[in-house]
DNA sequence: TGAATCACG
DNA sequence: ACGTACGTGATTCAT
C-alpha cells in the first residue's frame, strides 16, 4: 500500500500568516519583503516531510476565478481581503515547493479543496493508494474515507480524523458534514445555511434524520420553531449544500506518479532562503552569504593605535555571560580609523580611549571586564543597545540584528559559538564593521531619540544606570553553600516520604512531574473530580488542584510535592550551580528586555527568590551579606500610587495623602461599611479588585481569582469605578489615546508601541488594551525607582560609602550594609526613592534589615 | 522547541 | 459568541 499526502497549501500559507501576523509587525526581509507567511510554511512542509516520510505528496492552491463565486455571487462575500503582504509570498511558496520537489497543484476555477477531493477520489478508487490529506479546514472532513483520512490541524499539533474517530466526535458520517453545513452554514465562508439553526441543532436533525433531503422528507415529524426555520428556508439549504460540497473531478489529467516527491535541490532552495533571509533554515546549506567588505589595521602593539577624539568600540566574548567570558578581540573605529586590536591589549586600549568621548554595544558588558581585567575608571558616553532598545523595543543582545537590515553581513553569534569561532579572519573583520556601525550610526540614533523626547531618559538614566547595575552584579550576593546544603538534603528526604505516600494511594508508580502521568492518575484513575479543565490532557496546576483538595488526600500531597520540588531545583540545586569560585552569586541584570521598562534578571533570577512561603521563604536564609548586614527598602503600593497621580483620582490622592490603608479603604468603600469593620476577607477581596483593576481585569477574570461567580465579580470592579471615576476615565482615555497613537508612554517619557490594537483577532486587540493601560503604570514605577538607583549611587559615592547596592526587585533596593553605615545610608536611599519625583501624592517605603535575606523582609 | 508549571513584583 | 490579568525566568516533560 502507498500513501499519498496532500496539503492545503492555501490553507498552511493562511495559518503561517496570521499566526504571525499578531504582532501587526510582520518578518520581512531587509529589502522589506514580507516573509512571514513563507517562514511558517516553509516550517510546516519540513515538519510533514520528516513525520511522513511521504513517497507521494502534493500540494494544492487556488488559483483564478472560482466556480463557486461565479454562480453564487455572495460566496465568500464580505471576508476581508487577502492583505498584500500575503498575496506577495504566494509565488514564492510555488518556487520552495519546486525546489523542495514537491509537486504543486492548480486550476482554475477550482479551488485547492477541490483538487484534493480530486486526488481523494483517485485514491478511493486506486487499490493500491491510501492518503492522508493535512490541512485546518473542517470542510475537507468530507472526504474522509476507508482509505482516506485527514490530519486537522489545531493551534498546536493535530487531531487525525478517519471514519470511527469522526463519527465517534460528530456523531454522524463524514459525508455528512455537508448537510451538517447546509443547515447550519458557515460564517467564514458567507454560507447562509438555515437561519436561527447552529451547529447543535443541525447534529440533532442529521442524527435522527440522516441527510438533508432525509429531513425535508420528514419535515411533518419535525415540530416547532425548527420546522419554520427549516421551511422557510428550504432553497437557502439546498444550495448552501450545493456550495459546500467539494467537486472531485477536476480535469487534472495525472496520476499519482506524477506527484512523486523528488527531494530537494539544494542548491536552488538556499538560493531562494537567502534571498528571503531564512537564515536558521540555511544551516543546512552551504551558506554563500554576500560578504561586506571592509579595510581595517591589525593592531598588536598599543603605540601603532592612533585615534581621534570620538571612537566606537566593540568587544566580542566567548562566551555570553561577561562574567565567565573572555575576550576575543576588539574592534576600534573613529571618524576615519578601522582597527581591529588584540584581545591582549584590552588594558592599554581602555588606558588608552578613557579620556575620548567613548561610543559602544552593552557598555555593562565592557565595564565588567574592565573591572574583572583592571582598576580606574572608565566610562562609555553612549550605548547603542540601549539606545535601540528605547527606540524599537525588541533589541537583542546580539549585535548583529542590527547590522543585517543594512545588509550589512555578520556573522551571528549563535552560529560563532557553533563555529567555535574558527574563522579568526572572518572575526576580525565583524568586529571592525560592528564598530564601523556604532560609530556611523550614533548621531542617527541621538537624534532620533531627540526627537521622540528619550533623549533625557537615555541620557540622565538608562546610561548612568548601566554602570550602577554593573557595580551591583559585578559586587555580587554572597551564598551560604552550608545552609543551602541543609534546606538540599531536607528537601530530598520530604520528597522521599511525599512520593512514597503518593504511589501508595496512587497504586502504582508513576512520574509525578509530568503533568499528563498524572493528570491520568488523578482524573482517570482515580476518578477524581470529572476531568474539568482540559486542554492537552488535564490541568493539575495548583489553583485547579485546590479546587479539588477535599475530594482526595493525594491532592495535598502532590502540592506538597510540587512545592518542594520547586526548592529542590530552582532553588537549592541551580543556585549552588551559578556560584562563582568568590561563593558569590553574579546575576545579570537585562537593562533591555522588557516592553515595559523594568528590569530582568538572568543567569540566576534573583528577582523571584522565594518569599510568600514559609517553606521557600528558607531559602533566603542562605542569601547573606559581605558586609555587616542587609537593609530592604521597598516602594509601598508604588504602582497605585502612581495611578493616583496619572488619573487624578481624586478620592485616591486623598486617601494616599491621609496615608490610608488603601485596601482597607476601599474594602469598606466597596461593602459600604467602616473601616473598622473591614475582615480579613473583605480586605484581600478589595486588593484582588484593585490589582486586577490595574492589569485591566474582567469579571471573569478576577471571579477565577477568587473563586467567586463572575457576576459578583462584575460586580465588585463596577462598583470600584462608581467609587473612583477618576480611575475609570483614566483607563478609558489611555486606551483611547493609544489606538489614535499606536503607543503609550511612562511619566519619563518611555515609550510603548502596541501593535496588538491594529490585529483583527479580538483576543489580540483586548490584549493590546490591557497593555495600554497597564504599561504606563508599571513603566512608570520601572523609571522611578531607576532614577532613584542612580542618584542613591551617586550619593553613595560623594559621601564615599562603603555600602554596596546589591539586588533590585521592581520595587525594592537591597544594600550590602556595613554596620556603622547603617543610619547614613537608610536616610540615603529613603529620602532619595521618596523624593526622585514629585506626584500628586506621596512616595512611601518600608524598611527592613537584617543578617540574611531571610531576615530583611 | 514548546507546553506546563511555578517562582517573583 | 468569544475568551477572559500586566511584567518576568527556570525547570521539566514530551515531541
Amino acid at each position: 500500500m502507498k500513501r499519498v499526502i496532500l496539503v492545503d497549501g492555501n490553507n498552511l500559507m493562511f495559518r503561517s500568516y496570521y499566526a504571525t501576523a499578531y504582532s501587526g509587525n510582520i518578518m520581512r526581509n531587509s529589502k522589506g519583503f514580507p516573509t512571514n507567511a513563507l517562514y511558517g510554511f516553509v516550517n510546516m512542509i519540513n515538519k510533514i516531510i520528516n513525520e511522513e516520510k511521504p513517497e507521494f505528496i502534493a500540494v494544492a492552491f487556488d488559483i483564478g476565478k472560482n466556480f463557486r463565486k461565479e454562480k453564487y455571487d455572495f460566496y465568500k462575500e464580505g471576508r476581508q481581503a487577502t492583505p498584500d503582504d500575503l498575496i506577495k509570498q504566494m509565488p514564492i511558496a510555488r518556487d520552495i515547493l519546486k525546489a523542495m520537489g514537491i509537486k504543486y497543484l492548480e486550476l482554475a476555477p477550482y479551488e485547492a479543496d477541490d483538487i484534493i477531493g480530486t486526488l481523494a477520489k483517485m485514491a478511493d478508487l486506486d487499490p493500491e493508494y491510501d492518503a492522508t490529506i493535512i490541512s485546518s479546514d473542517r470542510d475537507l472532513l468530507q472526504l474522509i474515507s476507508n482509505v482516506v483520512d485527514v490530519k486537522l490541524l489545531k493551534q498546536s499539533g493535530y487531531i487525525k480524523y478517519n471514519p470511527e474517530t469522526f463519527k465517534a466526535d460528530y456523531g454522524i458520517d463524514p459525508l455528512k458534514i455537508i448537510d451538517l453545513k447546509a443547515l447550519a452554514g458557515d460564517a467564514s465562508d458567507n454560507i447562509p445555511g438555515v437561519k436561527g439553526i447552529g451547529e447543535k441543532t443541525a447534529l440533532k436533525l442529521l442524527q435522527e434524520y440522516n441527510s438533508l433531503e432525509g429531513i425535508y422528507e420528514n419535515i411533518d415529524k419535525i415540530t416547532g420553531k425548527t420546522k419554520e426555520k427549516l421551511i422557510n428556508d428550504k432553497e437557502n439549504a439546498f444550495m448552501s449544500k450545493d456550495i459546500a460540497t467539494i467537486y472531485r473531478d477536476v480535469p487534472l489529467n495525472i496520476n499519482f506518479l506524477d506527484i512523486k516527491y523528488l527531494g530537494e535541490n539544494a542548491e536552488q532552495l538556499g538560493k531562494i532562503y537567502e534571498n528571503l533571509e531564512f537564515y536558521s533554515l540555511l544551516k543546512n546549506f552551504e551558506r554563500k552569504a554576500v560578504e561586506t567588505e571592509v579595510e581595517f589595521q591589525e593592531i598588536t602593539n598599543i603605540n601603532d593605535l592612533v585615534l581621534n577624539d570620538e571612537v566606537s568600540i566593540y568587544m566580542e566574548l566567548d562566551n555570553e555571560n561577561y562574567h565567565k567570558g573572555n575576550i576575543l578581540g576588539l574592534g576600534i573605529c573613529d571618524d576615519i580609523h578601522n582597527y581591529y586590536v588584540d584581545a591582549s591589549l584590552f588594558k592599554e586600549v581602555i588606558s588608552y580611549i578613557r579620556s575620548k568621548v567613548i561610543y559602544t554595544y552593552n557598555a555593562k558588558a565592557l565595564e565588567i571586564l574592565r573591572r574583572r581585567l583592571m582598576g580606574d575608571e572608565f566610562r562609555a558616553n553612549y550605548d547603542l543597545m540601549i539606545a535601540a532598545y528605547l527606540l524599537n523595543g525588541f533589541t537583542k543582545d546580539d549585535i548583529a540584528y542590527l547590522l543585517h537590515p543594512e545588509e550589512i553581513n555578520v556573522a551571528f553569534y549563535e552560529d560563532m559559538v557553533k563555529n567555535n569561532f574558527i574563522d579568526k579572519d572572518k572575526l576580525k573583520k565583524d568586529l571592525v564593521l560592528k564598530a564601523r556601525f556604532i560609530y556611523d550610526t550614533r548621531d542617527k540614533y541621538i537624534l532620533e531619540l531627540k526627537k521622540e523626547e528619550m533623549y533625557d531618559l537615555f541620557n540622565d538614566i538608562e546610561m548612568p544606570l548601566t554602570y550602577v547595575l554593573a557595580d551591583m552584579e559585578y559586587v555580587g550576593v554572597k551564598i551560604d553553600s552550608n545552609t543551602l546544603e541543609e534546606i538540599k538534603k531536607e528537601a530530598e528526604v520530604k520528597l522521599d516520604i511525599i512520593s512514597r505516600e503518593i504511589y501508595n494511594m496512587a497504586g502504582c508508580v508513576f512520574n509525578i512531574q509530568s503533568p499528563k502521568q498524572l493528570g491520568e492518575i488523578l482524573f482517570d484513575k482515580l476518578g477524581i473530580a470529572t476531568g474539568k479543565k482540559t486542554q492537552k490532557g488535564y490541568k493539575t496546576d495548583a489553583s485547579t488542584l485546590q479546587k479539588l483538595r477535599d475530594r482526595h488526600p493525594i491532592i495535598d500531597l502532590i502540592l506538597d510535592y510540587r512545592n518542594y520540588s520547586k526548592i529542590l531545583s530552582t532553588y537549592t540545586i541551580s543556585l549552588e550551580n551559578a556560584k562563582f569560585p568568590d561563593n558569590k552569586i553574579h546575576t545579570i541584570f537585562k537593562q533591555t528586555l522588557t516592553r515595559t521598562g523594568r528590569l530582568s534578571s538572568v543567569e540566576p533570577n534573583l528577582q523571584n527568590i522565594p518569599v510568600r512561603g514559609e517553606e521557600g521563604r528558607r531559602v533566603r536564609r542562605a542569601f547573606i551579606p559581605t558586609n555587616d548586614l542587609f537593609l530592604s527598602i521597598d516602594y509601598s503600593q508604588i504602582e497605585l500610587r502612581i495611578l493616583a497621580h496619572i488619573s487624578g483620582s481624586k478620592e485616591l490622592i486623598e486617601a494616599f495623602r491621609n496615608d490610608q490603608d488603601i485596601h482597607t479603604k476601599v474594602a469598606a468603600d466597596i461593602y459600604g461599611v467602616k473601616e473598622e469593620e473591614v475582615t480579613k476577607l473583605m480586605r484581600s477581596t478589595a486588593k484582588a479588585v484593585i490589582f486586577g483593576i490595574v492589569y485591566g481585569i474582567s469579571g471573569f477574570g478576577l471571579g477565577e481569582n477568587l473563586n467567586i461567580n463572575t457576576k459578583d465579580a462584575a460586580k465588585f470592579i463596577e462598583k470600584y469605578y462608581e467609587l473612583y471615576p477618576g480611575v475609570k476615565n483614566y483607563m478609558e482615555n489611555i486606551v483611547k489615546e493609544a489606538y489614535r497613537d499606536g503607543y503609550v508612554r511612562t511619566l519619563f517619557k518611555r515609550k510603548r508601541t502596541i501593535e496588538e490594537l491594529n490585529n483583527k483577532n479580538y483576543m489580540i486587540r483586548t490584549s493590546g488594551e490591557r497593555i495600554a493601560l497597564n504599561t504606563p503604570i508599571q513603566g512608570t514605577s520601572a523609571d522611578i525607582i531607576k532614577k532613584a538607583m542612580v542618584l542613591v549611587y551617586e550619593e553613595f559615592k560623594k559621601q564615599n560609602i562603603k555600602s554596596k547596592m546589591v539586588l533590585q526587585i521592581h520595587d525594592e533596593l537591597v544594600i550590602d550594609t556595613l554596620k556603622e553605615e547603617i543610619e547614613v545610608v537608610t536616610n540615603i536611599v529613603k529620602n532619595v526613592m521618596e523624593n526622585v519625583i514629585q506626584l500628586s501624592v506621596p512616595l512611601k517605603v518600608g524598611i527592613a534589615m537584617g543578617k540574611d535575606l531571610y531576615e530583611a523582609k
